[in-house]
DNA sequence: TTGATAGGCAAGCTTGTAGTTGCCTATGCT
DNA sequence: AGCATAGGCAACTACAAGCTTGCCTATCAA
């Protein structure tokens, strides 16, 4: 649950996948892909693109729609305000809380 | 340095040694460990916890400091604000440059 | 129908990382 | 001094994860 969130995060190529569909959303894989590679000088395969989608979308970060043989992905930052609540909420059960 | 961050989160026992801290900060190595066998039903050895928060360390997420021949552990929760902000705020400046 | 475009599936390689075991140092108590 | 406690370091094992290659399906245009 939480662990699929915090598993597609760890990755520095999906977290700039994120970055792109937060500039732009509504990408297929393969404007994702040129993307990837003219901007951030990224050399990956489509196919490893895709798995990325795929970890992204198992996380809740990206929806996807389909249209004819095209495939759009829109990002989904949801899931992204639980992260900050589980340890930044002074929780009521809690004793302390570190600001430092 | 935001990779740090975001692979310090990645690893469900280190998430869950932040809930422990969260709850009671200035723990030391050999409490968080009994804390994560009792609590936790969490198998794992002592060297195994000071892996892991040596890496939480490196993160920025915990902060320690040194008495005597003990070492207690501070929750630092300020890199976890930074996180939600990456993506959640339609940031004015326009796009990247990657912080990953 | 043929060819081109958009995407998917699965096996395999390779690196990274969580976890262990064994041994070492430092502090404190009696 | 002697012993127990708190912690650190390094090598090794095992499994997960990123990425590639090769082949397959589906949609659309000429």
């Amino acid at each position: 649950m939480a662990d699929d969130l915090f598993k597609a995060l760890a990755d520095p190529t999906r977290r700039t996948i994120l970055d792109e569909l937060s500039e732009k959303s509504g990408q297929t894989l393969f404007e994702i892909c040129s993307r990837l590679s003219m901007k951030h000088r990224l050399g990956i395969s489509r196919q490893g693109v895709s798995q990325h989608l795929a970890v992204l979308e198992a996380a809740g970060l990206v929806q996807t729609r389909r249209e004819g043989r095209y495939k759009f992905h829109d990002l989904n930052t949801a899931p992204l305000r639980r992260i900050a609540e589980r340890w930044l909420v002074p929780d009521s059960s809690g004793p302390e809380e570190n600001t430092s």
